[in-house]
DNA sequence: CATCGGTAGTTGCATTGTCAACCAATGGGC
DNA sequence: GCCCATTGGTTGACAATGCAACTACCGATG
């Protein structure tokens, strides 16, 4: 009875409509396994010796680049992919530790903008080695520039598929360090 | 002053060790960006077409494929790439909702079992049609043949790197549907 | 210039996940 | 056979996030 139910449960295909074939997911799962363990990876290291999350970093690294150093909150939200409220609240900490000030922005009285601090921008720059580091040595290390330009094209019109349209060419995400 | 601060915010290079050169972020952004909006698309769609997350079904992919269909909880954690009190609470909310039961593992007291019931099996392969569906449309419809072959051999190679050394192959993540 | 539909941001609540402390059971050394 | 360091799992406290409801404000329209 014991291997017997175990058969079943590899035999009783999901029949309908199999839509995709088992043999097409490898590439799929290597970007799922590979991101989660990546990113972990790179948190970890990035809060062991500088107690910033990925998220943290990327909000402070957005506003760093942003004309002013600062940014309405609803685009840093959209740059960061967080929701509003998920901005409000990084925000809030970032602010608590002095790394940015909130100010009303003067063309509409609705909204806010965050700035990042000079002790924002420090705490950046010295976060950015690790950070960007640690991209180079698990990722861009491993992966050929011929790769890195299949991924990118590859992923990016992945991408696009998903956004209607074009936001794919601007947001950084955790990238660009020049600050 | 505008444009000047704004100007400086783009001037003062991290300059220490660029160890990372700009143009070689765009693979990085868009693996990051790609990952971000296609998980939470997916997400959304499962969730409102079964009322589950990506984790629950992925470990309930996991407990159906597997022999006896039922895993040890810390098992079942490595490979949903989840803590062990994560895995904890995600089986709570499985067996709360009837897919899934615990038991004893015969051969450690300590230890327990999930297993994947048949109210289970029938949810997950209802929702892997869907699931699969959107794999399908967002990801393998978007990327040619022979570029999952590049993806899935150099993100492997990231991957390995990450866990010292060759778990990559197993884990199928949200993958193959054979229930 | 008063009104009203739509937008920006914040807040309450629920969800989901981690870490650390804990309990129970194992199994190797004596 | 009895310890005790180790391991498997659960639990409590807490952090991060999303959604929905709310407030304040904008700006077009009459």
């Amino acid at each position: 009875m014991r291997s017997q139910t175990a058969q079943q449960a590899t035999t009783v295909t999901v029949a309908r409509r199999p839509s995709v074939d088992e043999s097409q997911l490898g590439a799929w799962r290597a970007f799922i396994q590979t991101h989660a363990r990546l990113l972990h990876r790179l948190d970890e290291e990035l809060q062991a010796a500088h107690g910033l999350s990925v998220a943290e970093y990327d909000a402070l690294l957005q506003l760093a680049v942003a004309p002013e150093r600062r940014l309405r909150m609803s685009v840093l939200a959209d740059r960061v992919l967080l929701s509003r409220s998920g901005i409000t609240r990084l925000v809030d900490r970032l602010v608590a530790d002095g790394m940015v000030e909130r100010s009303v922005c003067p063309t509409d009285a609705r909204g806010s903008m965050a700035t990042i601090t000079q002790a924002g921008v420090s705490r950046l720059r010295a976060a950015s080695r690790t950070h960007l580091d640690g991209v180079r040595r698990y990722f861009l290390d491993a992966v050929t520039a011929d790769e890195q330009v299949v991924i990118e094209r590859s992923l990016g019109r992945v991408n696009d598929g998903l956004t209607g349209s074009a936001i794919g060419a601007d947001s950084s995400c955790s990238g660009a360090l020049e600050v």
